[in-house]
DNA sequence: CACTAAACGAGACGGTACGTCGAGTCTTGGA
DNA sequence: TCCAAGACTCGACGTACCGTCTCGTTTAGTG
């Protein structure tokens, strides 16, 4: 997307408060409103900009959602250096848990469910926040397997399904708070999942 | 509202035709668009049938499209009985795997999707579903503790949601696709959640 | 249009009151600014009316400008009767041209213009207005051809175009105004014109 | 706005290339669509010049058309000399007929259009064109009664607006055609109207 | 057998939002 | 100073569905 360097310099540029009003704005309304009831129109008009200028930029009020997201909540739950792998694990769950259990939680659920009927919005969920998260515990896993305090016979994308997927799996069907509780019953759990036995 | 016994009745009686008629066309929409893309209009337009019929029986087209979901699939993948705890499990999971890598499973995301910004659908998803598979998992761990198989300090309800909390992850997600290896691996990754280490 | 008697009977009847409230506002909003500057929009807002209702009578702004027009001023400028050809002729291109020099003649002149780009539009105001008057005056015509009155030789179709095409194009271009000194003066005319001589 | 003679000298002088290539662009698509459909973006875009640029020399898209078409078609229709009076007029009004039947009508009609909703227009249209036609067709008329051959009580305005009204009235109502017929029978009825009787 | 009362199909109703187009203005860098 | 390019706000377009509201028409049972 920044395609900085050469490209087209020539036309009037783009207006930074613009963007940074309709990103403001769909945060905005994100908190006191669904996604699915968020709307192109009430952004543009929150936003006192133009809706071509928000078309002009985003294909889908879901991508203005996902940028506002983005620029918002990037640097949130990272994984904790310098600890065992297994604390760094479960330190990173529990962090997880608890951004998921307020308006980042939510949000994210929205996410993923727009995503059910555009595939592209899920590409990009996944592209944007899941993967590299994925990445870095699958990292910390490798290390933890070398340091013999793994299981070597570990598949990492698997236990990573396993720990991170129940998150997610309360997160979005709601059977079950992500309490405190359930922080600590997982971290044990994990050990069982992630140790060897 | 099945107000059934004495209460009114008086009254042309509900046609079953029309009733069924609109969850097969409902059912017949839900299969070439997404339940997102399903409306109300679309599903009187091909049952034949007028809008008030359907508002009439239904609060929403979410409602409508899980009737149809349970008239047609309720009877899938039941828990096998008279084999060990663990196959049990194991053989259920696949079983539920296999039913969420089509359309079963492309219809349950939707609805969970459509769930997030409808609370009531949600609830109605896992009181109509979820809920009765989940005791009956539970029933299968107890037995499988009271047998010896099983950790006895395990939460059974934390267990399933690692286990089939995976596999809504990857349904939900696509990340990773719930295929033949995914089944297999976590058949064994299960073993070591479950049994006593 | 008035399919009256039998046809389609089912379903919800048209709302007289929308329909007058439609023809209202447009006839409102016509007398404050142009054709070119009223929108279906407008009618709508004004009418409390959703634009859908509008669009299912009409095919656009200009259809209900016309009908507003024509509920309106439908019964102006009869030809009188009982008076002499000559006399029911200038009679009426008198009150023609009185009427043609207020909010009658604007709106007339409006829709000939919007009639230059919809061919049908153009269609509607002569079948709806034009050539029942140019009938009504081919009558006289040959009324005062079969009494002596008006010269035998006439076309009264080329005879019409003439002393109705002056009032036209006065009003259409605007070069000169629509007063007292043309009418009397047109009358005049209007003997040469007719007479024999 | 031509500040001609000293005045600013500086800058950049008008690109005399834009200039032609907007009226060229215009004319060019005024042949394919109405002047309704015409577009300031459009003319810009056909033209490869900025929208700015139009804007600076022309107020408005009509503006643009009718310097477009004073550039193609200014020596149309001129009065003959010569002859006598009776035979410059009818031989005149049968150029114009002709001329009208055509793609010079079609745009002449959409220029009045336009006028009715901005009056800019239409005076320019009446001062460009209609006004030295008038102007020479009532030197004519004068001379023709100085000759003897016109009825010297006429007003010559009143006549120029029956004669030609009738032309300008079919071209703009369209009931009746500007063909050959119609020339010649409105030959016929101008002797009547113009000469001593 | 007539009468009542609810359910039915049809479809019109007031709305909201869609995504697009063109209007006229503004803001760059280059000529 | 002009020009092209192109971004800007604004307002209207015509369409799709929403959920509600009449209509006239079944289709039972009850009196």
């Amino acid at each position: 997307m920044p395609q900085s360097s050469k490209s087209s310099r020539v036309g009037r540029p783009r207006s930074e408060k613009s963007k940074t009003a309709i990103l403001d704005a769909a945060w905005k309304l994100l908190k006191t409103t669904t996604l699915r009831d968020l709307s192109v129109e009430a952004i543009a008009r929150e936003s006192g900009v133009g809706k071509t200028t928000i078309y002009r930029w985003w294909s889908s009020k879901v991508a203005v959602a996902m940028d506002a997201f983005v620029e918002k909540v990037l640097v949130i739950t990272p994984f904790p250096e310098d600890v065992p792998a297994m604390d760094a694990i479960t330190q990173q769950m529990a962090a997880l848990s608890q951004a998921f259990s307020g308006d980042y939680g939510r949000i994210v659920a929205q996410i993923i469910a727009e995503g059910q009927a555009e595939p592209e919005v899920l590409a990009n969920y996944r592209s944007h926040f899941l993967l590299q998260r994925r990445e870095a515990a699958k990292q910390i896993i490798h290390k933890g397997i070398e340091s013999g305090e793994f299981d070597p016979s570990l598949d990492p994308d698997l236990a990573i399904d396993l720990l991170y997927g129940a998150i997610y799996f309360r997160l979005l069907v709601g059977h079950l708070p992500l309490d405190q509780q359930f922080i600590e019953e997982l971290s044990q759990l994990a050990s069982k999942v992630l140790k060897i036995t």
